[in-house]
DNA sequence: AGCCATATGTTATCACTGTTAACATAAAAG
DNA sequence: CTTTTATGTTAACAGTGATAACATATGGCT
């Protein structure tokens, strides 16, 4: 009968897990790095047990994969609403700038082999929406070495 | 009196101890990837116990900062022993793809801000040496998504 | 030579993690 | 309403980084 009520807080089934578990992941991995994203902290935000997520992802990698999916259809979001090359290569630097855990994600390297071959799709994409702003190589590389700190001396 | 034996097996100092973990978190790292490398499995194999590298370095990110510092060595060592910038660009590529995890430690995001802060002279004197070779965002941009199995269709 | 400080090992031990199995409950389907 | 299924929980396991307490070499000093 507790179902009844609309109380979110006490609900044994969480109605929107999935959802949730992504989110906090996406936060923790933004803004703490992504060492920092564990399936326990997702699930500690999320306010469920720490087994409950392994109902929604089979394991740390799925979750991921998942965060990095989403990053790219972002991305992906972002240049195709921008026009002029110049403006392109803005948004696709504001946006390793603005998500460097995500994007981080999207385009390291990755153990689980399915991810790797579902994401070359988006990657292929998003080359040929960067392919007059500068090439995917370039940028990649700019906003790489910008994430880790070293990008300070590089000119484009 | 044993350590008056010359048998290595037996001796409670291991002698070059530093040495042979740097050596082991090498060949992990590039071997079976950066997760690969734990403080553990480098002292096992090293044939110490689990808290022996302790001694030598404080924590994790101390030994992965130790062989990011070497291959920027072994990166500079093979750049400044080449010269056409055809070739300087071949080398670099092929740094990267014989020692990918290396390679990613290097130029990847650490959490240390000091082994960041050290690192920059390292990554400044490698850009100036790959300046007419491409330049070293769009060579590290290269040489990531190739890491990351997303290189495929990339051309230079 | 012997003595002592220091460097370098070892053995617990802790908190945390990924993951799974066994169980509980809510939601959906019949 | 009953049964199946989805989605939670709790308890456990092994592996990890790290530290403290202890043990043993090593090298300098007298």
């Amino acid at each position: 009968m507790r179902s009844r009520l609309r109380g979110q807080k006490t609900k044994y089934h969480h109605g929107d897990l999935k959802r949730t578990l992504l989110d906090a992941a996406m936060t923790l991995i933004d803004i703490r790095g992504r060492d920092a994203l564990t399936m326990r902290e997702a699930a500690r935000r999320a306010g469920v047990s720490e087994a409950a997520p392994y109902r929604h992802f089979a394991n740390l990698d799925e979750l991921l994969g998942a965060v990095a999916l989403e990053g790219f259809e972002m991305l992906i979001g972002d240049l195709e609403s921008t026009s002029s090359a110049k403006r392109i290569r803005g948004a696709y630097l504001a946006f390793a700038g603005d998500f460097p855990g995500r994007y981080q994600l999207m385009f390291g390297a990755l153990a689980d082999r399915k991810a790797v071959a579902q994401r070359k799709e988006e990657v292929t994409l998003v080359a040929e929406l960067v392919e007059d702003a500068g090439g995917l190589a370039t940028l990649h590389g700019l906003a790489a070495l910008r994430l880790a700190g070293l990008g300070d001396g590089l000119v484009f």
